[in-house]
RNA sequence: GGGCAUUUAGCUCAGUUGGUCUAGAGCGAUCGCCUCACACGCGAUAGGUCACAGGUUCAAAUCCUGUAAUGCCCACCA
């Protein structure tokens, strides 16, 4: 595009075209590569590539087959703004996207599917099984990656990484093997969370405990040998009947009396016919139940410490699908809940049952499938945490690390501390295989393929059969080296060396533990010893860290406050809201509601301001345009007064950038010099905006930069300095200038409406893009404050004046005579030198800027307004009728008795000795200041009421 | 049971270290305008004892304590 052509814009900015080209263009011209600086020395504005430090954002990969919701739309808004907005400021930034192979939920998807079909996995087989996953995944996974790119988002495309890529795999296998070797991987046979639908251990993370209303079952059981002083029966409670099947013991509390003379006798287990002992063990509270605890060391994590300590047997009553195994005796092949059912019936035959009670506890379910978990006794992999928690709690203590909110430390400090082995194992097919053999005898030997755990087989005097394990490991222990294997580790590749350790991570508080604690982790275990960029290795903790920064968003929640989810349907997808808003609404509506790490209540409807703000800007710089031609037809050959050629490129050579070095170019709001207040004022305003967005922006206090920026924009400079531009055309050029760097500060947050009209404005050929382009740096030298307090003052006198318009109800277009009485003769020359503004803002047909002094005006001629207590606006009136005169009078009344109330409290504040005494002398001498003004004010309302 | 948050206009939320806070914005409501960039707009108006109770201070929406409500996270009480 060479320009875009005025006469023929739309009244409206309408997205959908503009996105699509924009979209396509970015791609074509490499802006979302990032590339090595000895791979292309320049970049393609001719800034050395050699001098950009990099800006690393690594994407939390998305599941494979999953659909983006809003929470994934925020996520990457936020991290796409936060690479447009570094690589604005010079950076070499790099976006590492990819999808996650999800693996119980991919594997159960592709389940689902398959018993569609009447068929399971188990009828395929491993193999055939695998297939049928990546089939389903090759279908897929296109999804994602047109949802982002729909959303505006540019990663680095190239670069693009998959969970079970080859170079991938090999990284898990060479974390575990490593960990191995280091002790710090183990195999044990452990309680664990089963989930009996994905038929695989679970890890304590992916086990949601919900509070569940159920009984407590009060069960008889008989005291084996009973003397006549005795009990017949031991009375023991259970929320899990049907683990009485693999009771191995009762226990008491030692210090219990109740049945201290009873510890050591036998016990009769019902329906097993089984006799166990009674043992006595600290664990077990007096108070709770009956004060008997029945030992089920398979199926209860407690039990199966206090088994251990008593060296009770394990006796395990159900098989992997949570159906009774031989060990129940005639209840093998019953579903957990059947056989809960036929044990009270039998039990209650028996007579055995004291009572049932209704009980509400806690009970763990599966994250996914949402079944009930079950505590399960079997072997499983573990990582030992304790050596890894350690310094990863410590680099974020030590400020290496900084969590946005900082209070998410508190989280993390807690879990770090109480970590506990994490059960990397699972039951799957779907995944990274574990890379251990087993010998015939169980032996184990470890290596990162068949061949080295032959070697190793060997080494140790085996050379029998090797059988791989079956199981593949936990997605999360694939995930938690993203950070470095998406750069190839553990080679020590180039990109490894400079585009790690990134800077930013972006996710919801909810995979803190998952996700985010793992990595930092991982990052300090694995990448010690690899290459700094200069050579030497990495030992220092600061070079071994995944990332600085770890930015927490919020979690987006429907307008009931109930949390978006699928099985809710009330998570609308964000690719309508694009194609109903536009993306760069949806964006900054997103980003503008999104406080740090607070929850947010998301309806469809919010949209619409993002819409309207992208419209506003369109509009805007429709209308700079058509003033710019204006300007140029009387302006053939302008001359300005200083050396602003940079203005001159804008605004006569639209290719301003072409071949020109970066550096020469000024990034701030400095090239025009101002002439009048208006002028200064929009500088001031806009660099002191441009201050405060980059504050925000590197304190990721990104809602704030949507904030300072839509105000700036809209009030500042559409509503007024826009208005005034249309008043004093020789401004044209500074609103021309303005807009130019109005485009650039906002567009990292709105990529497309900018990029559009920043060609339009500028002229420039598409391959020259905006996002290329320089931030906008404050010059701290234009932020002038006296002209800023000058304008306002100006903008209350107007808004003064609008107020007696509206109330007088004078139609917009009709002319009325003002008077501007005011106090001080520097207010006086203030207003006089904004005359031509004055007057035509507020359509004045005559204006009369004069002392306070002259004589009153009659309230029967005349309305008026206070400007605080520095002056009055006076408008004449037509002849009122009575009931807008007592209106009038009213409104009058109601601010008196305001103003008078204010000057009461006030007066007795400073007439309050221990105020004066005490409070600073600005603060006094600010707070008497305040009692004049009231004082005038309310003289002049008593007047004008008379 | 422990921890972390939240409670400000009808709704959704801002309000940095206590004093320009005489508490703001968006939506909604009301009134007036198709003013030659924008009706996805412009101008104006109404609406709040800043959850409650104490305390600190010359001064509290802001700091402290307690209470209540709501939300989230963690925790093996059968």
């Amino acid at each position: 595009m060479s320009e875009i052509p005025k006469q023929e814009l739309a009244k409206a900015y309408a997205p959908q075209d503009v996105e699509k080209k924009w979209y396509s263009n970015w791609e074509a011209c490499g802006l979302f590569y990032a590339n090595r600086p000895v791979d292309t020395p320049q970049d393609p504005t001719g800034r050395r590539a050699l001098d950009k430090p990099p800006f690393v954002v690594c994407m939390p990969p998305p599941n494979v087959t999953g659909i983006l919701h809003m929470g994934h739309a925020l996520n990457n808004a936020i991290q796409d703004t936060y690479i447009r907005y570094h690589r604005m400021l010079g950076h070499e930034a790099l976006w590492m996207p990819g999808t996650d192979h999800a693996g119980i939920a991919t594997q159960t998807k592709v389940e689902k599917k398959l018993k569609e079909e009447g068929k399971t996995r188990y009828d395929l087989g491993r193999e055939k099984f695998v297939e049928e996953v990546w089939k389903w995944k090759n279908e897929h996974s296109d999804f994602i990656e047109t949802q982002l790119r729909a959303l505006g988002c540019g990663p680095d495309w190239r670069r693009f990484t998959f969970t079970m890529d080859e170079k991938y795999e090999k990284a898990v296998v060479e974390a575990f093997v490593r960990l191995h070797d280091k002790g710090l991987i183990y195999r044990g046979k452990r309680i664990i969370n089963w989930s009996p639908l994905a038929q695989s251990a679970l890890s304590d993370e992916e086990v949601i405990h919900k509070e569940t209303k159920g009984k407590l079952h009060y069960f008889r059981y008989p005291l084996v040998g009973r003397k006549s002083d005795e009990p017949e029966f031991i009375i023991i409670a259970t929320t899990r009947p049907e683990t009485m099947l693999g009771d191995v013991a009762v226990a008491v509390n030692p210090q219990d009396e109740r049945y201290s003379k009873l510890v050591g006798r036998k016990l009769r287990l019902p329906l097993m016919n089984r006799e166990i002992p009674l043992i006595a063990d600290e664990y077990v509270d007096k108070e709770f139940g009956t004060g008997c605890v029945k030992i089920t060391p398979a199926h209860d994590p407690n039990d199966f410490e206090i088994g251990l300590r008593h060296n009770l047997p394990q006796i395990n009553v159900m098989d992997t699908s949570a159906h009774i195994n031989e060990n129940g005796g005639a209840y093998q092949g019953l579903d957990r809940y059947v056989a809960r059912k036929k044990i009270l019936v039998d039990l209650e035959e028996l007579g055995l049952i004291e009572k049932i009670e209704d009980y509400t506890n806690s009970v763990g379910y599966s994250e996914r499938g949402g079944e009930m978990v079950e505590p399960y006794l079997s072997d499983q992999w573990f990582v030992k945490m304790k050596p890894l928690a350690e310094p990863a709690l410590q680099v974020v203590e030590d400020g290496l690390i900084h969590f946005h909110p900082e209070r998410w430390i508190n989280t993390y400090r807690h879990w770090m501390t109480n970590i506990r082995d994490w059960c990397i194992s699972r039951q799957l097919w779907w995944g990274q295989r574990i890379p251990a053999w087993y010998g015939e005898n169980g032996e184990i030997f470890v290596g990162r393929d068949e061949g080295e755990a032959r070697a190793r087989a060997n080494s140790a005097g085996y050379d029998g059969e090797l059988k791989q394990d079956e199981d593949v490991v936990d997605t999360w222990f694939s995930s938690w080296l993203w950070p470095f294997a998406t750069f190839g580790w553990p080679d020590n590749t180039d990109d490894l060396k400079i585009f790690y350790p990134g800077n930013l991570l972006s996710t919801a508080p909810d995979i803190i533990f998952f996700w985010v604690a793992r990595m930092i982790m991982g990052g300090i275990e694995f990448t010690q010893g690899m290459e700094n960029p200069d050579g030497t290795l990495r030992e220092k903790m600061e070079d071994r860290i995944p990332f600085t920064d770890v930015y927490f968003h919020n979690i987006i929640r429907d307008q009931q406050g109930r949390k978006m989810s699928k099985s809710l349907g009330n998570s609308p997808d964000p690719i309508d809201l694009v194609k109903k808003y536009g993306t760069d609404a949806v964006r900054f509506t997103l980003l503008y509601l999104a406080p740090l790490g607070q929850d947010v209540r998301f309806g469809e409807e919010n949209c619409e301001q993002g819409r309207n703000f992208a419209n506003k800007i369109y509009n805007a710089t429709r209308f700079v345009l058509m003033k710019r031609d204006e300007y140029q037809a009387t302006h053939p050959e302008p001359k300005f007064e200083s050396e602003d050629t940079e203005y001159k490129k804008i605004l006569i050579s639209p290719s301003h950038l072409q071949g020109e070095g970066r550096g020469e170019v000024p990034s701030g709001f400095t090239m025009r010099p101002a002439s009048t207040l208006a002028d200064k004022w929009i500088l001031s305003r806009a660099n002191r905006t441009a201050r405060e967005v980059k504050k925000s922006f590197d304190a990721y206090l990104i809602n704030d930069v949507t904030k300072l920026l839509y105000d700036f924009i809209w009030k500042d400079y559409c509503d007024w300095y826009l208005e005034i531009v249309k008043l004093q055309p020789e401004s044209t050029p500074l609103a021309v200038e303005i807009l130019e760097g109005i485009l650039r500060m906002i567009h990292p947050i709105m990529p497309f409406v900018t990029e559009e009209l920043w060609h339009g404005l500028t002229g420039n050929p598409e391959s020259v893009l905006i996002g290329r382009d320089d931030y906008i740096t404050a010059d701290e030298g234009k932020i002038d404050d006296a002209a800023e307090e000058e304008f306002e003052f100006i903008q209350k006198m107007i808004e003064a004046a609008r107020l007696l318009r509206s109330n007088a109800k004078l139609n917009p277009s009709k002319q009325a005579e003002f008077i501007i009485r005011l106090k001080s003769n520097d207010d006086m020359r203030l207003a006089e030198s904004s005359r031509n503004i004055l007057e035509n803002i507020c359509k004045a047909s005559s204006l009369v800027i004069e002392s306070e002094s002259t004589t009153e005006l009659s309230a029967k001629d005349y309305s008026s307004e206070l400007l605080g207590g520095r002056g009055q606006v006076f408008i004449k009136q037509e002849a009122q009728s009575q009931e807008e005169a007592t209106k009038e009078k009213e409104r009058l009344q109601k601010e008196l008795e305001r103003i008078t109330k204010q000057y009461q409290s006030l007066s007795a504040k400073l007439s309050d000795e221990k105020f004066t005494s005490r409070a600073p002398e600005q603060i006094i001498v600010k707070e008497k200041e305040k009692l004049e003004s009231f004082k005038v004010q309310m003289e002049k309302l008593g007047a004008q009421i008379g």
